[in-house]
DNA sequence: GTTAGCATGTAAGGAGTTACATGATTTT
DNA sequence: AAAATCATGTAACTCCTTACATGCTAAC
């Protein structure tokens, strides 16, 4: 019915998930500290997502046997499914989507650890042609506002997002150098995400309660 | 019915059509030179919303007696209303959602022009705040990051964008600085940001066929 | 004679958000 | 007893995009 494929959160979920089983409270907590001030979910996007995910059987409800671990209200724990890796690794290695769009790449970004290093040198590269592109064009349109009419506000604002955007390919290019040095390490960070995560083993589903 | 209330696009449309009456085509390619790659809309919000605020008065459409300057197609030439200058300046002068949404401000922005130093104060100010608070978060959330277990692409992600919102209140500040410099002018558009901008007196409702 | 640009629109849908509803448990 | 936090969920809405449909004129 209602296909829910919601791009950005379907990828953070699976990511997330795939580094340890969860409930979607926690989920969201996570998500939001990590991708900072550049996206914050809510519920209401997170658990119909979580529900058409399960129907289309890319996660699915841990076996609750000992339900809750200290009282609380009952918790509904995910994980991956074997199609939900498969999905993760195939929407991980697709970099088009990211090097668009801000969201994407973000979240992408905060999954470089468990991404294969040929899949991350893609992923940058592809971000710094767009965003030199999107330079570009801004150069092009600040040059048209000051040789039109040029309002001094609007020449600002562009001046002034081009800085930004400049600063943001300069950033990219010393990713991609570090990278490249680094080149050849499957696992500069620790496990990578193409095979199983075996390092995870007897971690429980992430709860600490004093 | 449909209500429409596109906000930000509404805000946009009326802040150009009280400059000079227009057509939607031309109205949209101002728009998106204007915000640069800030945001682009498309042709499919904007006319909507151009009948949606015809219907509730904030314009109408001009006297086309002499529709076709040229033998183009015929265009709906679009004015504001006495209620779209007093909605218009309602808008300006709420600087609380220019604060928060980076889009409303950016078109806010390009419309100091038009707005009076006292109002322009206020946005960059509120501004200010808000990004400094945006800042505090950010740098609370790298430091907990870190301390606990720290990815270091997910540390890294959150470093880079809390350089941004630092450069971001700079550029506030500066701005700030610059506007109570020539606080008491209330048409600081001249010399004011940069390059000077020509009178505007008896700008034509731009139409430069060859 | 066909592509490119000007010009206006509509229908369907995507990707969320807000506000609400519910209920348990822990802290104050 | 009240408030905060944990936890799950839904309905209605927003604001915009994509893709399409239409048609006119200028330029190649």
């Amino acid at each position: 019915m209602s296909p829910r494929r919601t791009r950005v959160l379907e990828l953070a979920v699976l990511g997330h998930l795939a580094e340890a089983p969860m409930h979607g409270y926690e989920l969201r907590k996570r998500l939001n500290r990590e991708l900072g001030a550049f996206h914050a979910f809510s519920y209401g996007s997170l658990y119909p997502c979580l529900k058409e995910m399960l129907r289309t059987g890319l996660i699915r409800q841990q076996h609750t046997d000992s339900a809750r671990p200290t009282g609380r209200r009952s918790r509904i724990v995910y994980q991956l499914t074997h199609q939900g890796t498969e999905r993760l690794n195939q929407l991980l290695a697709d970099s088009a989507p990211a090097a668009d769009d801000d969201e994407c790449f973000g979240v992408h970004f905060t999954m470089f650890a468990r991404t294969r290093s040929e899949v991350r040198l893609r992923i940058l590269n592809g971000r710094r042609d767009r965003m030199s592109e999107r330079l570009r064009h801004l150069h092009e349109r600040v040059e048209h506002v000051v040789n039109q009419r040029g309002d001094p506000y609007t020449i600002e604002l562009n001046r002034h997002h081009a800085e930004f955007v400049e600063r943001e390919v300069v950033w990219l290019d010393e990713l991609i150098q570090r990278e490249r040095r680094c080149a050849g390490q499957e696992h500069p960070a620790d496990g990578n995400i193409g095979t199983t995560v075996p390092p995870r083993q007897g971690a429980p589903p992430a709860d600490r309660q004093p």
